[in-house]
DNA sequence: ACCTGAACACCGTTCAAGT
DNA sequence: ACCTGAACACCGTTCAAGT
């Protein structure tokens, strides 16, 4: 293609077929939430949509674009509540609706973890969640380091501690530490059943939230104290 | 070293080019420092240790059971610090190492993100980590909740805040937050410097970190006014 | 007991051509 | 302007054979 454009950007022809580059990208995203990142090939794509596989490279340059443009497409679609009350509702309410989003889409997370995204959508998050950090009373380079944490927690529960987790995966984990030798992990022999409870369920990111909020306030506690 | 090996385990046997399962999956690890996860393949694999590609298979199952054991190599090497002073710096010790230890192997973290791994050397980190909640105060549930909050945001900051941020993802962030349209995004146009800075280094984790041990600290204090 | 090349069923993508 | 099959350079893995 001589014509240039913005990089990254899909062209954005009507196809024969009613083919778009925003129906690619959403046809790939229900795709991933089915049958998950490793199922996802150019060629059943183009199969899922009837067409044929090089069709596709007409609305991105490859594969990577196309996984660009769905994860951009999520946060094109996240909501981001209106701020209401104080900074620590605001955040709990934002960050909330982020995990629940990304819990639904495991497989965008995945693809989160590889690549940056900076653009305009998905910088209403952290848009929003500064300014919470902000009224509460943090300067910038405060709010920035705490919005940080924030988010790359929300993310790492979205990942490694799934709201609902799969029985079997609970079955293999209380095994994993009954077949631990008691007198080298006594603790973990003593809180078996609590580790297996904590490894998955949406009560787990929120409790983690709740810690991390505390940890702010207490930081503006000491500072009016002081 | 263990005896006794679960199912999925490597053979060991001990073979003509002093091949081995150990001196595999550490080629492997080796590997995927230097060139990442996507160019990991059983054949280029193969050339570097100079044996046939089918050979790996006498010695794994197929890809997955040597990534695996990529993964189990490195939880095996990591060192747990003795448990010294009060719970707080025991917490901050062991984690700034896990933490250290998985911002030098991006690929294994982004492996860990795929496959939940369980096993004994695994659990090394748990059982200290633990051990330092119980001692701290909490109960069972308490510390195994506070677990997954310290251990997730470890591994988020490893994922998404790399501790050495190349100069080149930090020019391109500043682009895009300069090119937001500061009516929409005030907080993001007013605090652009801080946003870039907090993007990556090792402080913004040791922030994070501190800010939940803050949490816990605020949660012992209520217990000991209530 | 250990190692291996050939072959198979897949990939993503280039190219030249079809409407 | 839009779509596509054939072909190429890769994958992981099965199989049958080599030492």
């Amino acid at each position: 293609m001589t014509t240039t454009r913005q990089a990254g950007t899909a062209r954005r022809p009507r196809g024969r077929h009613g083919l778009d580059a925003e129906r690619i990208a959403a046809t790939a995203a229900d795709f991933l939430d089915r049958h998950g990142l490793e199922a996802l090939t150019m060629r059943r794509l183009a199969e899922e949509l009837g067409v044929g596989t090089m069709t596709l490279y007409g609305y991105f340059r490859d594969k990577d674009e196309l996984l660009d443009a769905v994860v951009e497409r999520h946060a094109r679609r996240l909501r981001i509540p209106a701020p209401e009350g104080p900074w620590r509702e605001r955040l709990r309410v934002l960050l909330h609706g982020l995990h629940h989003d990304l819990a639904r889409h495991p497989s965008a997370v995945h693809l989160r973890a590889s690549r940056p995204i900076m653009s305009p959508a998905a910088m209403r998050v952290g848009e929003a969640g500064m300014r919470a950090l902000r009224d509460a009373g943090f300067d910038a380079a405060e709010a920035a380091s705490a919005w940080r944490a924030l988010f790359n927690l929300t993310f790492a529960f979205a990942v490694f501690t799934p709201s609902t987790l799969p029985a079997e995966a609970r079955r293999g984990a209380r095994a994993a530490l009954a077949a631990l030798p008691a007198d080298e992990y006594p603790t973990l022999a003593e809180t078996a059943q609590a580790m297996v409870d904590a490894l998955g369920g949406a009560e787990q990111f929120e409790n983690g939230l709740e810690l991390l909020l505390d940890g702010l306030q207490a930081r503006l506690d000491a500072r009016g104290a002081g």
